[in-house]
DNA sequence: AAATAACTTGCGGTTTTGTGCAGGAATTTA
DNA sequence: TAAATTCCTGCACAAAACCGCAAGTTATTT
């Protein structure tokens, strides 16, 4: 069999199946690994392939959607996210909410991070995804639209049968007095749920939002161990809440 | 034997069988191997075939099996799409794989379409997410990064829950004798599970993964109620399932 | 008809290409 | 963390391609 051949039939059978395997091609077509892995190497450096770890995968196959990084306050969220990020140690298993703040802590995480991360949010999920090391769960339940999160009954009830060692909550409005508090019916449930399943509770917000108010409570703040924004620590907007005994990082 | 009339015959060889070697056409016509390099070297430059390392290929071998293209077989998936969303009626349940024909699919829903699918595709929950009237259920669980599928057993449970009125499977290879099979266990657990939640089982594939294996078996044709590719229902590759009972659209 | 020029072909020697194999590194899996 | 795959690199060997040349053929000119 021809060179030339061989790489048309491995390009067929990657297109037609969407992945291959070296070790499979090698039975198929009579010749050893090394020269399937030279054939993937010359197709992936033709783009006509993409080359993985024991055989490759088609193009159109593997391409995903990223959502976008324009977002508001994206400066103080990166600094959020670089706060939170520290908190996480190997082998956490991390609830998430959705959010934009939530989506820059995904993209601040070490690569070499070993974790697994919880969530219903599907921006978030796909931004888990181009991690390297880390395990996804997805939150599975009847998804709403506007906030691209699975939300309802059985989500929550995911939710419960998990005992997650962090939960990092991307909030709306916090307030000393009346706590945490939200819009949006369902998302208070499943938040109320994470803080329910979790050993320790991180709100990330944007210094603008504290001393806010949303229509829905949430919890009070006496369930927050820990409160991050991209002020320093010390800020006095921040004393009320580090002399309530929360965390402020 | 004249030069010209030679080259004719190379000529006839290639287009006859699409490859021809170097050293095979050197014993049946009784020149050097060197003649006939020379000889490909000039028909190649004419463009009458191309010339390969240890031999030449015709041009349409490369044509059918260089798709430089964007999707492979978008065409073909748009067709199966068409034909696909002709079967989803207001108000049913849909439970849907992954795959890029099944985002198809997605795509081709009419607008005003009421109905719920359910998938544990990322891919194809976020396409479903664009419709304006449809409502999206995402079974969750782990995330498989290379399927972008959530898999394990906990996605099973979700989809053996469910009651859905059609099932559309995407699938990776079509056997009369061995059924559908496919290379991710995994995914084949979850298509199992899917096949006995449904009233209607609908395969989607393009008409080159028809009698096609794959290493893991994921239930016999008999469980299959319709069978949709790009050719017409009529085409003689498609006869032995309608035999056997399937419609095929 | 002879001479010459242009073309074709085969051959020896060299260069390039393709393939498998051995080992050690890297990655995945249990 | 350990074991098992898979990957990569360099190497050896064989097959193919290339190059130049010389001998043979064919076509053209004198």
């Amino acid at each position: 069999m021809l060179k030339k051949e061989r790489q048309a039939y491995i390009l067929h059978q990657v297109n037609l199946h969407n992945k291959v395997l070296s070790s499979g091609l090698s039975l198929e077509i009579n010749v050893s690994e090394d020269t399937i892995r030279r054939d993937l190497q010359e197709l992936a450096d033709e783009g006509k392939l993409i080359k993985v770890h024991g055989g490759a995968l088609s193009h159109s196959f593997s391409q995903v959607y990223y959502p976008s990084n324009d977002v508001y306050s994206h400066d103080h969220k990166k600094v959020i996210a670089q706060k939170a990020a520290a908190l996480i140690e190997d082998g956490m298993f991390v609830l998430t909410t959705g959010g934009t703040t939530i989506i820059e802590l995904a993209r601040a995480l070490p690569p070499q991070l070993k974790a697994t991360f919880i969530s219903g949010s599907i921006p978030a999920v796909l931004e888990y995804m181009h991690h390297p090391s880390i395990d996804v769960i997805l939150i599975g339940d009847k998804v709403s639209k506007n906030s691209k999160i699975t939300v309802g009954a059985e989500a929550i009830a995911q939710i419960r049968r998990i005992r997650a060692d962090l939960c990092f909550l991307g909030i709306n409005a916090i307030d000393i007095k009346h706590g945490i508090t939200d819009n949006d019916w369902d998302v208070v449930q499943l938040k109320k749920a994470m803080i329910e399943s979790a050993q320790k509770v991180v709100c990330l917000t944007i210094a603008e939002k504290i001393n806010s108010l949303q229509p829905i409570h949430i919890d009070d703040i006496n369930k927050i161990h820990t409160l991050i924004t991209e002020l320093p620590s010390d800020d006095p907007l921040l004393k009320p809440y580090r002399d309530a005994g929360i965390e402020v990082l």
